[in-house]
RNA sequence: GGGCGGAUAGCUCAGCUGGAAGAGCAUCGGCCUUACAAGCCGGAGGUCACAGGUUCGAGCCCUGUUCCGCCUACCA
């Protein structure tokens, strides 16, 4: 092994293949290989002045914080696979890498980093803590990137970006502005999800729902006029202190009487009024429902209704604040609570306290609980950009699997406003100004240097935007825009977008609005959704849990086209994907195999076949008639499966063809001509032998990338050694023969059938046996078929002799099956006891009866000759007859063998 | 509460427009046959969740039920 790793290292070109398969070597070299040479940096003069046509994918940017993970490695293959596939399809293919700044992931992680050097960001101030970002993203940002190169992905590396680069950064203003003149970007007192952790406020999808223990607390308030109380239930009792109203069902009896009278709001001693309000759920809790618009969306949704004030309690730390009463402000919500409530309790206000399961938003990036809260923030106005989105889907932007259209209409009609603004500091700073001075805002693409009003100071807005609004131009800002170049011309709209599920909102639905809105165009023109990549019990893979199968660890292990293989097998539309480490070590079996069919291959190429394909399939074997028809079947359903995205089917349809059929049989059937002295029939076999591996590399190379590129370059005859820009193979209609496909289903059940009675007749496999075969029943072709291949029943069978023709019979002692009308037997003197014979036939005839009988029920059931089309009731009627046969024979034969065994 | 998906061999899953149930892994038996023991040959193993319906015919279409998973809204 050690002088092929040497062998290896100088280069691929002259070297034969070594024994066993080196993925890590071959990986890093190929992957070297292709950057260097920029194979996979197309020029948009090809499409633009050549009339290629384009294909192009921007990449999901993962985090740059991220480490790879197996959805990663699954998104990256499939695209893989579809630009690999189109190159070959002779599309000009773009796909465009690059990774996304991740405003509040990233600042969390640099402060965890300060924070073991005891510092905050506040220490370091705005510019050094942004400054400090920029050097972890130095030092760590390109881990990702390495590992996408590591999945082998065919992306254009010189067209790499980043979110937070210059040119992104200039797009982002250009919307930003062109939005903000439009009126669909305005600022205003909201009421938002707020992370008092982060301290900054979060979209509504980036707060996540977890079920939490929480506690039920039923308050008395008082009516004012001393006409009775309302109990009042709630979770948060310290926002108590910002009520604003109690609402009531208009139509609930209990309370009409209150309706319109004012409450004692406990505590404070103020009076607000009580309100009737569809709203309000009857058969929960008490049926009263205390209102703080300030920290709560529905109170707040429900106080703009009615007019009611707002009145926050806790800012924006979640401390309690100057519009508290005195004795709790300062106080920490939680703080707050306990004080309220036993303050509640002393004055006989507090009913009672329960246990209550709810579920609770968390911020999705540190966990921490949100609270809704007011304030100043930026937003978009989704509407008309939203109507526009869905307008497009499926008419320009088709979504495969077809029932995420609904899921992405649900959301789109449901929208609200999009708040953008982030209390962050890393990311892109709003371009807002303020004049100190006359409090002009100056909403810009250029930094102003004073108010062009009165030349007063300005300051900018503190605020960055959501990181999703940057993505939100991924498809078009990667490729130049807001300038014109030549890449946006020739790439955009681009061809696909393929991404899990769990974003197609955050980001997909975003990409579109936007896409629309600036290009007058969709972003792409197809969405792919694919699975989740799941552990074995189906659980979401997640660090904590310790479920993670790491795709670099099974790169290392497995090799990349492993991984990959295993990924694409299992990506069945639709469905989620179950992944554990066997399957990915099975699937480097495949690898091995094809590894070695290679060997094989060039072991008995000594160069290039003189005999063309034409010369070769004149008077060509069966084996080889055969494997070439099956070629141009594969052509089609590799082909037609990815187009259609039918990923798993590809890696069915190769893993069949190369293993089950070419290697068990073609190369089986293909060593008598290769290793015979007949010249003639050495050359042709060969080149069949050659033709079939070299086109097999490349329909297989989309998908297993390393190992096909490596068996390519030392394969004779091939000019250009650069399989990632070789052509789909040309089709052959001369090379269909669906007579040979018949003769070999035949030839198979021959082989099949006699190696299974030498094996359940545990015969020794060294001992070769004689076979005789009665082909007076056997279908028009089984005489010439059998005769020409008789030697190669021989050899795959352990035979020693075939006695083959019409009317042959072998001795009463025989070993006996029937394959499509032709009797086989394997004569049985002195080899074996007859009565497992004849418990096998036993066995055999049991099978044929089942089938015959259930075939019968359904010929002879009533109306099924009338109403099935006639060509269904003459094939069930040919099966029958057949089974008929079959039946009639191997019982005769049982006959003869049991007449053999009475007379011993 | 609303929506979506799943239930097929011991396990993980295929099964396109309805026409005699498939693969991989695991298992059992036999083979170191000169590309591959990471291999070769053969076997066993399924009332396709349950109940109805449509049809000549249902794993596939329709209705309902039961479990499982996910998404989404709400939870005072």
């Amino acid at each position: 092994m050690s002088e092929n790793s040497a062998g290896n290292a100088s280069g691929p070109l002259e070297t034969a293949l070594p024994k066993g398969y080196e993925p890590a070597d071959v990986e890093a070299r190929w992957g070297r290989h292709w950057e260097e040479n920029k194979t996979f940096t197309p020029d948009p003069a090809e499409v633009l002045e050549g009339g290629k046509q384009p294909y192009s994918i921007v990449i999901p940017p993962p985090n740059v914080t991220g480490a790879l993970h197996m959805g990663h490695a699954l998104n990256l293959t499939l695209q893989d696979i579809l630009c690999r596939f189109m190159r070959q399809q002779g599309k000009s293919v773009l796909w465009v890498p690059g990774t996304d700044h991740a405003g509040i992931a990233t600042q969390n992680v640099v402060e965890r980093q300060l924070k073991k050097e005891g510092k905050k960001r506040d220490d370091l101030g705005r510019e050094a803590f942004i400054d400090r970002v920029w050097e972890w993203r130095k030092d760590y940002g390109s881990r990702i990137l390495n590992q996408i190169r590591r999945m082998g992905a065919s992306v254009d590396w010189t067209s790499e970006r980043f979110t937070l680069d210059e040119g992104l950064s200039k797009a982002v203003r250009e919307v930003f502005v062109r939005l903000f003149h439009e009126g669909l970007i305005y600022k205003g007192n909201y009421i938002v999800n707020w992370c008092n952790r982060c301290h900054t406020a979060l979209a509504d999808d980036e707060v996540e729902h977890a079920p939490k223990k929480g506690k039920l607390y039923r308050i008395r308030y008082k009516l004012a006029d001393g006409g009775g109380e309302l109990i009042v239930a709630t979770t948060r009792p310290e926002t108590l202190l910002g009520d604003v109203a109690v609402a009531v069902h208009p139509e609930d009896e209990r309370y009409t009487f209150a309706v319109g009278k004012n409450v004692i709001l406990p505590l404070v001693g103020k009076e607000i009024p009580v309100i009737a309000d569809a709203y309000v759920d009857r058969e929960f809790g008490t049926g009263c429902l205390k209102i703080t618009p300030a920290h709560d969306m529905n109170d707040w949704a429900l106080a703009r209704t009615h007019n009611l004030p707002v009145i926050p309690v806790i800012d924006d730390k979640g401390f309690m604040n100057e519009n508290a009463p005195a004795a709790y402000q300062g106080l920490a919500s939680a703080a707050c609570r306990e004080k309220i409530v036993a303050d509640l309790d002393e004055q006989g206000l507090l009913v009672d306290v329960a246990d209550h399961d709810h579920s609770v938003g968390e911020c999705y990036r540190c966990k921490s609980v949100i609270e809704p809260h007011v304030s100043e923030q930026w937003f978009v106005k989704v509407g008309p950009l939203a109507k526009a989105a869905r307008a497009a889907v499926p008419a320009e932007t088709q979504i495969f699997p077809p029932q995420w259209e609904k899921t992405y209409y649900e959301w789109l009609d449901n929208i609200r406003d999009w708040c953008i603004s982030r209390q962050i500091w890393w990311g892109h700073r709003i371009p807002a100004w303020t004049c100190e001075a006359c409090g002009e805002l100056l909403v810009q693409t250029e930094d102003p240097t004073s108010c062009p009003k009165c030349g007063g100071a300005l300051t900018q807005e503190h605020d960055v935007l959501d990181t999703w609004f940057s993505s939100a131009l991924w498809p078009f800002s990667t490729l130049g825009w807001p300038d014109e170049t030549d890449k946006l011309k020739a790439y955009y709209p681009t061809s696909v977008l393929v991404t899990g599920f769990d974003i197609l909102f955050f980001w997909v639905a975003r990409m579109m609005m936007m896409g629309i809105h600036f290009k007058e165009q969709v972003p792409f023109k197809h969405v792919y959704i694919h699975a989740l990549v799941r552990d074995e019990q189906g659980k979401k893979m997640s660090k904590s849990t310790g479920n993670v199968i790491d795709p670099l660890e099974m790169i290392a292990k497995y090799g990349t086209d492993s991984l990959r293989f295993t990924l694409t097998a299992f990506a069945a539309m639709g469905r989620d994907i179950k992944l554990s480490e066997k399957r990915i070590e099975g699937y480097r079996h495949f690898v091995n195999k094809i590894w070695n069919s290679a060997r094989f291959a060039l072991m008995n190429l000594p160069g290039e076949p003189a005999a063309s394909l034409d010369a070769a399939l004149a008077n060509a074997p069966l084996a080889n008639r055969w494997i070439l028809h099956r070629l141009e079947e594969v052509k089609d359903e590799v082909e037609n499966a990815t187009l259609e995205y039918r990923f798993n089917d590809i890696a069915q349809s190769l893993y069949k063809f190369i293993w089950n059929e070419f290697c068990d049989w073609f190369v089986e059937m293909a060593k008598g001509d290769l290793y015979g002295e007949d010249e003639k029939a050495k050359d042709a076999t060969r080149r069949v032998l050659l033709t079939v591996l070299s086109e097999t590399m490349v329909l297989l190379h989309p998908v297993m990338p390393f190992v096909t590129q490596e068996i390519w370059s030392v394969l004779p005859g091939i000019t250009d050694k650069e399989l990632a820009l070789a052509p789909f193979p040309a089709r052959r209609p001369q090379c269909r023969n669906e007579a040979a496909a018949r003769g070999m289903a035949f030839f198979q059940g021959v082989v099949g059938a006699t190696r299974t009675i030498r094996t359940e007749l545990t015969i020794d496999p060294a001992k070769k046996l004689p076979l005789i075969i009665d082909t007076a029943d056997g279908y028009p072709g089984a005489q010439a078929v059998l005769t020409e291949n008789a030697h190669l029943i021989q050899q795959l069978a352990r035979i020693e002799t075939a006695d083959i023709g019409p009317g042959k019979t072998g001795p009463r002692a025989s070993g006996t099956a029937v394959v499509e009308g032709a009797r086989i037997f394997v004569p049985l003197k002195g080899i074996v006891d007859f009565g497992a014979e004849v418990a096998r036939l036993d066995k055999e005839l049991g099978k044929l009866d089942k089938q015959f009988a259930a075939l019968t029920a359904k010929l002879s059931a009533p109306g099924f000759a009338g109403h099935a089309p006639a060509d269904i009731v003459a094939a069930e009627r040919e099966k029958l007859a057949g089974l008929e046969d079959a039946k009639a024979k191997l019982a005769e034969l049982q006959e003869r063998l049991k007449s053999a065994l009475v007379e011993g």
